[in-house]
DNA sequence: ATGAAAGCGCTAACAG
DNA sequence: CTGTTAGCGCTTTCAT
C-alpha cells in the first residue's frame, strides 16, 4: 500500500508550484486561471487523487449540503402502514439523488409548532404533503431555507425560495374514471373514498372528482374515514351505506384499497364484476391486485424528483414547479411482470 | 422578530465572561470546569439559544456525522421488487435514528471494486446483506470507516471496527416448520425457495432448513432462482419438480412467495389446503396475504438497529454484534389488523 | 481552573 | 494572471 498522507488542497498547490488560491479558483471553474496553469493543477491533482474536502468547503461557504425530508412521526399503525411507506420511499428516493450530486439528507423530526429539531444544519428541506398554510413550510422559509413541497403548495410570496412537485390528480383522476367508465359500458356511478387529512393531494382527487361527476351528470359520493374509524369500517360503511347507487370506489391509497376489498369480500361483492376499484399506488409492488386498477404512483421517483429540484435550487438554478404525469395501469396488467435476474 | 445575529461560541464566552475553551470544554463534558462557571455558561448559551455549529466541529475533529448505507444499484426489475424496497426501508429506518444521534445519512452507490462512489466523508458504513470476503466491507476497513453488517459477517481480525446485525434465522426457520407441521398434523415435506445469491441471509436460511429437514429426516427440496429466470417461472419449475412429494414452501423473500402463489393458482393448487406456503417478510404491509405464514421481518427497525449499532461504536462505546429475534406469525393473522385513527 | 493561541481545509478579497 | 492574507466555528495543547 501506498503511503497515505493527507493530499489537501496544499499538497496540490505545493506539487503543482502554485499557491491554494490557484488551485480553489481551478477546482470551482471560477476566476482567471491560464490554460497551462489550469492543465497542471488538473494534472498533479488527479495523480495525487485530491478530492476537495466538503468540510473545509461547507465551513467556509456555510452550506452544510444536507437537505431534510420532514416527517412528521404518528405513532399509530395507519401512520405505519400508510404514511410511513411513503415517507421511506421518498427518504430513500432523495437519498440516492442527493449522492449524486454530493449532498447527503437527514430526516428531520418535526414539532408540532412547526420548527424543525434537528442537530445538523440544513441547506433545505423536502416536506411531504403539506396541508394550506403549513406551519412547517412557513418556518423553514422565514429560516432562510430553501423548500420543496411534494404535493401543491400555495403561497403569495413570488419570491418564495419554494417550490412544489406534484402529481397530476387534475388529469390522472379522470383518465382513471374515464376508464372504468368505459370497462362497465358507461353510466359509471364512481365513489371516493378517502382520508380525514386535507393535505393538497387530497383536494386535487376531491376537486377532480367533483369535476368528472358534474361533467357526466352523476351524483357525488364522497366517503371519508372519521378518525378513529378503522379503514375497514369506513369502508363497509361506505357500501352499507351507497352499495346500490354505486358500481366503482376510487380509493386514495393502498390501505384505503384493502380495506375496501375485505370489506366486499366480507359482504360477498365481487370485484371488479360487481363493483370495479381503483386505486393511486404503487402498481409495480410485490402487493399489488390485478382485480383493481392503478394510478401508478412511484414515491421513490418523486422523492429523487424533490431532491433534484431542492439542489437545483440550492445552487442558484432556474427551476420550476413540477407535474408529474401518473398513468392508469388497468386491472390485470402486471406492470412489473417481467421480472428478469436480480 | 429579534435581532437575529449568529451566536457562536465566542458570544457565549463573551457573556459568559470567560474564554471560548471554557465554553467547549463545557459543552462537551471534557476537562475540569468549576460547577459554578459551568452552571453560568450553560444559561448564558439556553439564554442566547446557543447551538454549536456541526460544521466548525466536524472541521476540528475530523469525523463529519455521516453515516454512508450501501446500495449496489441494480437495473433489473428483481432488484425494483425485491431489494429496493428493503433498502428503501433500510435507509429511511437508518435514517429516523441517526437523526436522533445528530447524523445525518447519505446512500452510498458502490462500485464493484468496492470503493464507496461519494463527495461526502463518512464515519463510517452501513453495508446490507454482505457476501463472505464481501470487496465492500473490506475496502472500508482498510479506509478507516466503521462497518456495520446487516446480516452476518465472519472476520478474522478481531480488532476490526466491524459489527453485525442479524435475523435469527437459525432459530426462527425451524419454529415456522415446526408451526407449518402442526398446522399440517406432522410428516411435513418442506421446500425452500431461494434466489441466486449466497449472502448470509440466504445461507443462514439454508442451514437452518437443512438441520430441520435432517432431524426431522426429511428429504431437502431446495430450489433457486436461476440467473434470467423469473420468478414466476421458478416457482412453476419447483412446482412441476417436486409437486408431489411436497407440502409446504417457505420463501426468501415476498418476491418469491408472490410467484409461488400465482404458480400455484395457474395450477390450481389450494393454498394452504394442499400447499403451505411461508415467507419471511413484512406481515403488517398492505400486501400481506392471509393465506400464507410470515416470519415477520421488519427492515425500518433492522435500519435502526445498524444505524444505532454503528452510532454507538463510533463514539466508542462499547458494543456487541447483534441477533434480532425474529417472530412467526401464522396465516390468517393481521398483525396490522386494529387500524385506529390516522 | 481558565485562557491564549494554533490551526482543521477551504474560499474570497485584494494586492501585486 | 497569480499569490498573500484573513478568516469560517470549533477543539485542543500548553501556559498561567
Amino acid at each position: 500500500m501506498t503511503t497515505r498522507v493527507k493530499v489537501g488542497i496544499r499538497t496540490v498547490a505545493a506539487e503543482a508550484g502554485v499557491s491554494t488560491a490557484t488551485v480553489s479558483q481551478v477546482y470551482n471553474n471560477k476566476g482567471e486561471v491560464a490554460e497551462a496553469t489550469r492543465a497542471r493543477v488538473l494534472a498533479v491533482g488527479a495523480r495525487l487523487g485530491y478530492r476537495p474536502d466538503r468540510i473545509g468547503q461547507a465551513l467556509r461557504s456555510g452550506r452544510s449540503r444536507v437537505i431534510g425530508v420532514v416527517v412528521s412521526y404518528r405513532d399509530s399503525a395507519v401512520w405505519e402502514q400508510t404514511y410511513m411507506p411513503y415517507y421511506r420511499s421518498i427518504i430513500a428516493g432523495a437519498a440516492i439523488e442527493a449522492v449524486e450530486h454530493g449532498y447527503s439528507i437527514s430526516a428531520a423530526p418535526s414539532s408540532p409548532s412547526g420548527d424543525l429539531e434537528t442537530q445538523v444544519p440544513l441547506d433545505g428541506v423536502i416536506v411531504v404533503d403539506p396541508v394550506p398554510h403549513d406551519a412547517i413550510v412557513e418556518q423553514s422559509l422565514a429560516n432562510g431555507l430553501a423548500v420543496v413541497t411534494d404535493g401543491g403548495y400555495e403561497t403569495t410570496d413570488a419570491a418564495a425560495r419554494l417550490r412544489s412537485v406534484r402529481s397530476d390528480m387534475a388529469q390522472s383522476v379522470p383518465a382513471m374514471l374515464d376508464h372504468l367508465d368505459a370497462a362497465s359500458g358507461g353510466g359509471l356511478r364512481p365513489a371516493l373514498f378517502i382520508g380525514p387529512r386535507h393535505d393538497s393531494y387530497t383536494d386535487d382527487t376531491i376537486a377532480a372528482y367533483r369535476r368528472w361527476c358534474s361533467e357526466h351528470d352523476v351524483p357525488e359520493a364522497i366517503s371519508a374515514l372519521a378518525v378513529g374509524e378503522t379503514p375497514v369500517d369506513a369502508a363497509g360503511r361506505l357500501l352499507d351505506g351507497a352499495g346500490d347507487r354505486i358500481d366503482a370506489v376510487h380509493c386514495l391509497n393502498e390501505t384505503y384499497s384493502s380495506a375496501l376489498l375485505a370489506a366486499a369480500a366480507e359482504r360477498g361483492i365481487r370485484v371488479p364484476d360487481e363493483l370495479q376499484v381503483s386505486v393511486a399506488g404503487d402498481a409495480r409492488g410485490v402487493g399489488v391486485d390485478p382485480r383493481i386498477s392503478y394510478l401508478h404512483l412511484d414515491p421513490v421517483h418523486s422523492g429523487a424528483l424533490c431532491a433534484r429540484t431542492l439542489i437545483a435550487m440550492l445552487e442558484a438554478r432556474e427551476v420550476h414547479d413540477v407535474v408529474e404525469s401518473v398513468t392508469v395501469v388497468p386491472a390485470g396488467v402486471h406492470v412489473g411482470g417481467d421480472v428478469g435476474a436480480p
